[in-house]
DNA sequence: ATAGTATGCAAAGCTTGTTTTATAACATCA
DNA sequence: TGATGTTATAAAACAAGCTTTGCATACTAT
């Protein structure tokens, strides 16, 4: 299966993993908020991505239902096994370190990295 | 500065951060063992990127030489700051959890990043 | 010299992603 | 009823990235 979400897929991806179900009105309210553009659009782009198979949708109705056919950790897997091989000779450790270095990240988040770590480790 | 390499791009950029300074000849060499692409291809991606200030080139001889102007580490930021706007809700910390999670570390990269945390937090 | 090979530039073409426009079907409300 | 608003579809326009083609120039070897 060829699931790759183009950048403003991505963007109606994001609300319909945040509210589930969703009209085409729904979403476009929703990028309207930060974005500027037409009710069309959005509606060419979730059409799209029903041909796609990135969501479904329920006709029963007048209005359709859409419904995301591909889950937030996959499109996030995707876009890391993306720049790992393009721009990370393949080292997902870099990655990390990189992303860890810039982003100056707080307590918490260094603690949950490294519970993970802990965790991931006894496993073995 | 606009730096954003596209897929192609980045694919030339690759060979020049290993080689250093290239014609395009060994550019398009280089890519011709993975890739099937004309050499005049890879000469105008290397011509856009120069107008682009992604490369400098000396013309002082007759075969250009090319350089990067942009590092890998800047590369790798970009890449890492728009993934993580659009698939990780801005959440550095997910990034890392799920790179982790997928990607099954050993045991050595386990320790390589612990040791940048501790590190990291100690500078604080 | 001249045939063959390399290099470079400009222009055009193709593909994919994005946005807009025009049109039709249906529902609701005054 | 008919005016208005919503939803959907199809077709076209537009933009960016990528690839190819044609042409000119120079170098290399016979």
């Amino acid at each position: 299966m060829e699931l790759k979400p183009t950048e403003s897929e991505l963007e109606i991806l994001q609300v319909i993993w945040k509210k589930g179900e969703c009209t085409v009105r729904d979403v476009h309210e929703e990028l309207a908020k930060n974005k500027e553009s037409g009710y069309t659009t959005t509606l060419k782009l979730m059409q799209i991505m029903h041909e796609k198979g990135l969501v479904e949708r329920n006709t029963d109705a007048k209005t359709h239902l859409y419904k995301a056919l591909i889950t937030r950790g996959e499109a996030q897997q995707g876009a890391l096994d993306k720049i790992i091989s393009t721009v990370f000779k393949g080292s997902t450790s870099d990655l990390v370190i990189q992303a860890l270095g810039q982003h100056r990240a707080s307590k918490d988040e260094i603690d949950a990295i490294k519970n993970f770590l802990d965790q991931f480790e006894g496993e073995k």
